[in-house]
DNA sequence: AATCTATTTAGAAAATTTTCTAAATAGGAT
DNA sequence: ATCCTATTTAGAAAATTTTCTAAATAGATT
């Protein structure tokens, strides 16, 4: 909650990679893991981050567990960052 | 430059206040210093960061240095975030 | 030129984050 | 019940980041 925590999930590339392969539809963490060159454990680890973030939440079936994206809290960053006013980027309403 | 130092920029509580105390004007190193418990290297740093992700700019007048917001780094950040076209959050044109 | 003020750089210490290995949990299949 | 398969948890190791102290740079003032 909040976009501290948000900015802070965000900037690591596997957790925004992970987000852009959930663009497409929810996933099993195995499914993700096998993207990366790494154990599941250490992908397990950056989903949990995701979704203490709020960026992502899961549903259970039979023993998967699927990611699915939660784009609801970009807005607050979105929102966050345009206090910057920066040219003419802005949330609309 | 990209979204990537960006976003590992703003993910520092510390570089996000330095942010905001900008909105209202440029800041010599000093003056931002004075606003936090830490040592003026530590604010170097900082400002170093934020210099190296373009957040900010700087400008020599005497032997003060000035930092500035630039802005226009934070629409890289929108347009990244719009691809997850949360409800109604985009960059307008 | 000597000194003072503002800031950065270098290098080390402290703190946090990422990753791994090994063990634990949980549900489905045999 | 036992065994798989999928995933997480615990705890340690590795890597990165933040912070500090001390020294360096640079320009202004005396």
């Amino acid at each position: 909650m909040g976009y501290a925590e948000t900015l802070k999930a965000l900037s690591d590339p596997v957790r925004r990679e992970i987000l852009v392969m959930l663009k497409s539809g929810k996933m099993t963490a195995g499914e993700i893991g096998r993207h990366f060159n790494m154990t599941g454990a250490t992908i397990s680890y950056h989903l949990s981050q995701l979704k203490k973030a709020d960026l992502v939440f899961e549903t259970k079936f039979k023993n998967f567990i699927f990611y699915e994206l939660n784009t609801s809290v970009l807005e607050e960053i979105m929102l966050w960052l345009s206090q910057f006013g920066g040219s003419n980027a802005e949330v609309k309403k």
